[in-house]
DNA sequence: GCCACTTTGTGAATCGAGGCACAAGGTGGC
DNA sequence: GCCACCTTGTGCCTCGATTCACAAAGTGGC
């Protein structure tokens, strides 16, 4: 039975977050000539639950075989349609400073279907010139029309605080419907504009609120 | 009532994530000359709700006044202390590619108490030399004593998906007990260690999944 | 000093995610 | 073809997080 989707249901996003996570444990388990794999085995593999495992999958159909398992090559085609990463995406990134020009050169960003296009910075001394890895970088004021010539679908905020919303809204305008925040603060999509924060800041206090409740105790 | 702990309160992380956005939310209070805030504006400002922001406060004691709200000043220095930023930490970075050496010079990390102290990397031909910001790389084998001498609590890994296990466990052997991993892969602590992982790549995918989506809702 | 008003702190209700346990369904041996 | 065995798919339960709603407590005006 091939790809019966319940249009229905609503995807937790939790859900979709670990449907990534097995698509790459299967890429592994592929290139180690693995051909079929139990939810059991999937589950001792990233300390989860089978139950888990197996809702998460049923959440897009029927995959496994009852008494075998999964058969990995169909089940990592399956995950990766189901996340929608038959075709390539175009990536812009905002910002072009430090983290901006590392991440348009990361090598995780342009991999896996995904391909960073342009760089976008508003300081002129920036514009014209490339990243590293040869990836130009462009004058903010010309976001809107290359980003709609090269029909990006995702942006990513790699600007200070301060100009992250209207930067934001500017993206949001251009008519770019996925974004990933990288600036420290608390944006406001428009509904319709899937927006994602990566901040390192909170991510680095969480660890040290932890290091400090271990002083603490020892203490 | 200055500093009523209350020990036996397990905080969940959700929480401390929480408090670290609140602070910095009071920050910009603070600069813009606002002297008290209630938990209603607080709550405006981010959509959050604001029995949460109460319920999450409480856990530590009682810091607002009925009727007015939190003193901004107070409140600010209240979680700067719960969370452990009153003092300084410092931080190493595992992996001088493009991403370590960014993140090296990134602002965000060298500020609001943390200071990265250096780079590491097993490939001869970085060790000795220096980001461009000045944090020197040096060879992965001096780790265990540069990070025992520093009396580094945070590790940053921005190796290779295949080295990332491999790097946890010297760092943890090293003594750090909270490290950050930005290397796609699904790593397991030894208990008493934290770890926190940054997925971009599964952040890309998510991203993807909720354009995959909107498309097929809008066919 | 008293009262109307505001906002906190918190018990109770709600909601959602994760885990358990088992019936349903498929496989391979004979 | 039948049977013992294995693993999926799923209803039910548990647990934690969020939200609601209200009594408690402080403020400012008079």
């Amino acid at each position: 039975m091939a790809g019966a989707r319940r249009p229905g249901a609503e995807i937790s996003d939790l859900t979709a977050k670990r449907l990534s996570v097995y698509l790459r444990s299967l890429e592994d388990l592929q290139a180690a000539g693995v051909t079929t794999v139990s939810s059991q085995a999937m589950a001792e593999k990233f300390g989860l639950n089978s139950a888990q495992i197996r809702k998460d999958l049923a959440c897009f159909g029927e995959f496994g075989v009852r008494g075998v398992g999964y058969v990995v090559a169909d089940l990592k085609d399956q995950i990766t349609r189901i996340l929608g990463l038959t075709r390539d995406r175009k990536v812009i990134i905002v910002g072009a400073g430090n983290l901006g020009m590392a991440l348009a050169d990361y090598a995780g960003f342009n991999a896996g279907g995904f391909r960073i296009v342009a760089l976008f910075d508003n300081d002129r001394g920036k514009v014209g010139g490339r990243s590293r890895g040869g990836v130009p970088v462009l004058d903010m004021e010309a976001l809107p029309q290359i980003a709609r010539r090269e029909k990006a679908g995702i942006a990513v905020l790699a600007v200070p605080a301060a100009a992250a919303q209207k930067v934001l809204d500017l993206v949001s305008r251009a008519g770019i419907k996925a974004i990933l925040n990288f600036a420290p603060a608390q944006l406001k999509a428009r509904p319709g504009v899937t927006l994602k924060a990566v901040d390192l800041k909170i991510q680095l206090e969480n660890l040290v609120f932890h290091l400090a409740r271990a002083e603490e105790v020892h203490r």
